[in-house]
RNA sequence: GCGGCGUUGGUGAAGUGGUUAACACACUGGUUUGUGGCACCAGCAUGCAUGAGUUCGAUCCUCAUACGCCGCC
């Protein structure tokens, strides 16, 4: 068993579709937003509270992993999910987002062969390869690995992206060659950039490779945002109706709205964990930061609309004063809300499908979503 | 009562006879999109105990007053 899509509903009105993902772990149903667990933990939270927040798939992530604990251990240990005792789907990233920002010439350090780069450990010299990077990830034992790919930042030329996407092809070929992790599904990555013959390019050129899903890479890297939802129409054109589409990194709600519109099944976000340990919270009329001092004696939940353990439980004020006095709690229980708003904002974007009434949706979401809250 | 030392923002403090009084913490905002976790960015003393004087110009020099600490009677 790798990984299966059904799509069950699509929406009349645009690319927006509604589909189950048939997994290792049972049936999950898209749009669906993963929670990142970076070093096999989604920071803080423990399982019944990830199991709390909505079923769904967890991320985490190739090079941390090789780094720490390696994946060596965490074979010896009988693989992630036995590792971190979660019982449901986990995606690894390939390690290829992490190179992309710890290189230091990407002219020189990214060659044919793989990415040259620095632990950010302790400086040592790090070379990722394609073939590498499968092999950890079989290691690791994920239900889903990725393709290493390079993700160029932005802007680059035309020339550069060029050959980058070519080359990423060719990483793609080469990691799929090495791939034997018989229940382990293996997803390619479009690039492309802002370029739109690219994308199509790299969007076919990979769908000829034949993965079990693909992903939009090379986004939310510091486009803007009418760009970047230009480049998922680009790439989401070329891809095979009956295979998940990932739209990778992105989490901020509208931009997830704007995704799956534009086609995109699965996303994943590290936004609202980290933005959680820093004080800020989603709600349904914007963004807060719980740091502000006019939250400081106000006894009502984060989102009156909420559902979550957090908002059933605890108050501003008091999640303020957490937050402002560094204790752990704060940044636990922000995640938790956080997590849930996204993951409830997929399950409404599933009905909406079902109801065709999509642009309805997103409509009144931003409305009331720009509105800056009391 | 006498003598010595001191008094800089919410706090700890640096500093200079001459444009914007350093830095840190706290505080007030903002940022964060395939996580280099608890970070980053910005703002925050029209004023240096108070009053008078010297000087072109004083937080800085002089005097007085107040307050604090230390010593002596």
């Amino acid at each position: 068993m790798r990984i299966e899509y059904t799509l069950k509903k699509k929406d009349k009105n645009t690319e927006a579709r509604h589909g189950s993902i048939k997994t290792n772990y049972g049936e999950y149903e898209t749009p669906m937003f993963m929670p990142v667990g970076t070093k096999a933990t989604v920071k803080g939270l423990s399982k019944e509270e990830l199991a709390a927040v909505g079923r769904g798939i967890i991320l985490a992530n190739t090079y941390h992993l090789w780094l720490r604990p390696g994946e060596d251990v965490i074979d010896k240990c009988g693989g992630l999910h036995k590792f971190m005792n979660y019982e449901g789907p986990i995606l690894t990233d390939c390690g290829g987002f992490q190179v992309f920002s710890l290189i230091q010439n990407k002219e020189k350090d990214i060659t044919e062969e793989g990415a040259k780069f620095k632990s950010h450990l302790d400086g040592t010299e790090l070379f990722l390869t394609p073939e590498k990077s499968i092999e950890i990830q079989n290691k690791l034992d994920s239900d889903i690995a990725m393709s290493f790919d390079e993700c160029p930042p932005y802007p680059v030329t035309y020339d550069y992206m060029k050959q980058s996407v070519e080359r990423t092809i060719r990483w793609a070929e080469r990691g799929k060659k090495v791939h034997k992790n018989d229940h382990q599904a293996l997803f390619g990555i479009v690039q492309g950039g802002e370029f739109t013959d690219l994308r199509e390019y790299s969007a076919k050129e990979t769908v000829k490779l034949d993965f079990d899903g693909y992903s939009i890479g090379g986004t939310s890297v510091g486009e803007p945002k009418d760009v970047m939802y230009k480049m998922i129409e680009d790439g989401v054109r070329y891809l095979p109706e009956d295979k998940t589409r990932y739209l990778m990194g992105v989490g901020d709600p509208i931009d997830i709205i704007e995704g799956v519109i534009r086609g995109i099944d699965i996303f994943d976000c590290v936004l609202p964990t980290r933005i959680a340990r820093h004080g800020q919270a989603f709600t349904r009329t914007g963004k807060i930061n719980l740091n502000n001092a006019k939250y400081i004696t106000d006894m009502s939940k984060l989102d009156p609309e909420c559902d979550c353990y957090t908002c059933q439980n605890y108050s501003k004020a008091y999640i303020r004063h957490l937050i402002t006095t560094k204790e752990m709690l704060g940044g636990r229980l922000l995640s938790i809300h956080n997590i849930r708003f996204l993951i409830k904002l997929t399950e409404e974007l599933r009905k909406a499908i079902d109801e065709d009434r999509v642009l309805e949706y997103r409509e009144e979401f931003i409305k009331k979503y720009s509105k800056k809250s009391p």
